[in-house]
DNA sequence: GCAAAAGTGTTAGTGATACACCCATGA
DNA sequence: TCATGGGTGTATCACTAACACTTTTGC
């Protein structure tokens, strides 16, 4: 093979279908949740899996993925970001699928009609290869969280220190020391105080929010603790 | 929308088509170039663009993007992952295309015919899409080898450290002190060293490889130098 | 007053940086 | 002998890790 192929222009190749799936995750409960609803159609009815479907003729795969995140989580904010794309033959046994997987991170497990939140460890049944969607979701989540500020994704706009020092160490499964993960999250200059305290049953603690709410690259961690 | 949709079965979707696009890599001349062909049919015929095309009804992802870069550059040895996928409508004018684009790299930009290989800065005009498709591909190669070994995938299997050393040098657009790149890359203890040596015009230089050529996350790199 | 979480500083150790000189070879 | 890249050690600095007690509140 020597030359440029044709690309692909009038005839339409009928045999590859493309989808989204969004796999939702949320701490809950001192555990990384994920959204599944129960499949209506086809071998795996009944059973349970991420939202998803067809990818519609005029729209992008991002909008496709907040369709159907929204469609099944409404009015949630969330961060959306594309998580890989399976496409092994087979993976549906009803029909040749690929399917585009994205990662849907959300401050709070809102219950939503249909809709179950499930822990992810013990990894639960799902059907299809959305077992393996799930830990590629919890894998890029680890990493990211290490090297980005993308843990305001899992909170409320202001939260405690206290908290955000929960999102690390439910996610990665460390126990940090407070007083380093305050001097070393506070150094990196990502936080406002609010100056108000939020009072739970014990001693007021200060709010903050993250100055940006895009992603940013930096080292949040320590190597071990 | 409260529960869950159906699954593709027995009817298929025409409208949109699944292709890869493989970006072929490797340094030569102390730059990083790409390999591209010339397209063949369509409105972008006769411009540059990555190898790529459609993917069979019986084969994977990551057999397709084999299959097209082999039929590129036949023979060749790379290490080849999946990128990022792209699926705006009308990045292909003539028709709906899902395209998921493989990253592979090469220790050599081999000739090969109808092949061009192209430094990739200044970034080159590309048809559809290709120029941001390569721009994601060197973000993640840059990213890669920062926390990974990857850098083996742009070597012969045995190299002297200077030839380590560019790899970084060239690929990061930095230059790094020989004494602090030797001491860290050897602790990480990734290498072997050969006990053969290369003679070029000067000293001859001790030959490593790596003892694992699979991907392995580690700091490589220090944050500035 | 007691339970529970918030808040705070110092020290020791490790790892990163900066830096200069000699060596082996081919031309 | 000269030009070119290969090879080596140390001192300083910055960052990380380890660690315990006091404060504030609700009950």
């Amino acid at each position: 093979m020597t030359t440029a192929p044709a690309r692909p222009t009038a005839y339409a190749d009928a045999t590859v279908a493309v989808a989204v799936d969004v796999v939702p995750l949320a701490l809950h409960e001192g555990a990384v949740h994920a959204a599944v609803v129960r499949v209506e159609h086809g071998v795996a009815r009944s059973r349970l899996a991420f939202p998803g479907g067809r990818v519609r003729e005029n729209e992008s795969l991002d909008d496709a993925a907040s369709r159907w995140l929204d469609g099944t989580l409404p009015g949630s904010r969330a961060h959306v970001e594309q998580l890989y794309t399976f496409g092994e033959p087979g993976r549906d046994p009803a029909s040749r699928v690929v399917s585009v997987a994205y990662l849907a991170l959300l401050p709070r497990a809102l219950p939503s009609d249909g809709v179950l939140w499930v822990p992810c460890e013990p990894a639960p049944r799902l059907a299809y290869d959305h077992r393996t969607i799930l830990h590629t979701a919890l894998e890029r989540l680890r990493a990211k969280l290490a090297y980005t500020n993308l843990a305001w994704a899992l909170l409320d706009e202001s939260f405690t220190l206290g908290e955000l020092q929960q999102v690390y160490e439910t996610v990665l499964g460390l126990a940090l020391d407070r007083r380093n993960f305050r001097k070393r999250i506070l150094a990196l200059g990502l936080l406002k105080p609010l100056g108000t305290t939020r009072g739970g049953a014990h001693r007021p603690a200060q709010l903050y929010r993250f100055a940006t709410r895009r992603p940013i690259t930096v080292g949040v961690l320590p190597d071990r603790e």
